[in-house]
DNA sequence: CCTTTGATTAGATATCTGTTAAATTAGATA
DNA sequence: TATCTAATTTAACAGATATCTAATCAAAGG
């Protein structure tokens, strides 16, 4: 159904553990839900000191699971698409049984 | 489409966290193919000494994601079903744009 | 240049985690 | 009872991780 290119299970296995924080799992709904989101804005919903979020933040990024750039001043964050989808479809939707 | 009831979010956190780990991530998908499946025989198949294996069967275990019965002498495992497909949903199957 | 704000990086530390070896439990069989 | 196999538990230890403080980097405005 959704599957372009299978992800390596190493990937899979490190997106996952960066999903396998409270707190990032939170970030991360909360970047998905936003079209892109301010890290600003993160500190406020959140309740992180700054080098906690950029850490998390940094979590998420090298794992693939978002991305940021810089515009001015402030830092945008967006869900990179198709990761969780890619995701959905290791944890088993396609469990024959 | 699939959410009976959704997953809290500290439960879904230490779910991902279990598959966070190339090892378990792995043992999961064995199990997850097969309808269910001995311990003896994921020893076969994955290259893990008896107390790392059932190290990381408890994980999986406790974090709800596989169950296990004694049958005589073997242990036998198999996926909760479900499970995977409301991680799927949370991990944004949902997401509206 | 200096200061302010947004964000990351570095260093320190306490906690958590994965693996190993040794001990233990559970069931089967003699 | 003794013994064998299957699986888990315990204890120990090295390596990873989350959070804190302090320092640094990047851009904007005075």
């Amino acid at each position: 159904m959704s599957n372009q290119q299978s992800l390596s299970e190493e990937l899979a296995a490190r997106q996952f553990k960066a999903l396998g924080d409270p707190v990032r799992l939170r970030l991360y709904q909360q970047i998905a839900r936003s079209d892109e989101i301010c890290v600003c804005e993160l500190l406020g919903v959140a309740n992180l000191s700054a080098p906690t979020m950029s850490h998390h933040l940094k979590s998420l990024r090298t794992a693939g699971l978002i991305e940021g750039d810089r515009r001015g001043t402030w830092i945008y964050y967006r869900a990179i698409s198709n990761v969780a989808t890619q995701l959905a479809d290791l944890l088993g939707a396609n469990v024959p049984v």
